[in-house]
DNA sequence: TATTGTTATACTCTATAACTATA
DNA sequence: TATAGTTATAGAGTATAACAATA
């Protein structure tokens, strides 16, 4: 249980709930205002993560990005038109089933979606550089954590 | 540096910047769509912490709520427009200096704001109650570390 | 009939640029 | 001239409801 310095009551879920409520619109404001200032590559944030999952799921259709991003399909929808349009992805029906489209991630969208991650990984990382290595690695830590119980993806795609 | 269960680079900010940009949007589409749910209290996220930042410092205006909510001017002007045609914050013009307007919450939009809280809290609570008490409590230390690092506002408001 | 997507419509958040009113 | 705020305009993300096409 470490010391008593910070033990009021940390472990209480309301209190950790509390904290998440008010921390985490102030990092996701900080990553969209990241975002867009990095014109032209200029990919929002959901067409990051549409870039990402493609990329770890090529072929993937309409229904499976909304429901793993977690957006409805007709918000997919719009995000792949958009992203389509900018011939970052690539949009074809599907052989076999030919209501399905399989979606893949083209040149261009390759690498757009590395500029962006080139431009806003440091920059997020440029901000921690002052707190100390365990204060980074509890960090680490709790965003496993969260992304375990928020995340609909469940990717374990280790990094170590 | 505890165990090496867990040690590969996790005190690497850069890989503690990735984790922080694929798990913060997860978090925050939940804090949404919990919020969206909840007709008729109604909040959005952005209208939430307007009330938030007006009950800590009542009669602070437009630009004000602008800069420590991370916005625009004219996105706050709207914003505010929102919640004073809804009666949740009142604005009128300062005396002293009649360029400046005068914000502060309603009786109604403390009801709403607690009522938000009230549903909101709780329910991420419960998405947290299956994990242990230490992985409950780094995520409040994580968090505590991320708002001093990315808010704009030093609240020091001490829980504890 | 059930599934996969798209279109239609509407609302909120967001920004930049141009404007008004006050200091 | 500089500051506080609003209006005009535009675009992205989001949703629900209604629709088309395929299975």
């Amino acid at each position: 249980m470490k010391l008593l310095e910070k033990e009021c009551t940390e472990s209480d879920p309301l209190v950790c709930a509390d904290r998440i409520l008010e921390t985490t619109p102030l990092v996701m404001r900080v990553i969209r205002s990241e975002i867009r200032s990095r014109r032209p590559a200029d990919l929002s944030v959901p067409q990051f993560r549409v870039l990402a999952f493609l990329k770890r799921h090529p072929g993937a259709g309409v229904s499976a990005i909304a429901e793993h991003i977690g957006i409805t399909m007709p918000t997919a929808s719009k995000l792949i038109d958009g992203l389509v349009n900018r011939e970052l992805i690539a949009r074809e029906a599907s052989p076999e089933d030919r209501r399905r489209v399989s979606l893949k991630v083209t040149k261009a969208g390759e690498s757009a979606w590395k500029a962006s991650r080139r431009d806003l990984q440091p920059k997020i990382a440029g901000m921690l550089a002052n707190l100390s290595p365990e204060d980074i690695a509890a960090i680490s830590r709790a965003m496993e954590v969260l992304r375990s119980v928020f995340g609909q993806e469940q990717d374990t795609n280790g990094h170590c």
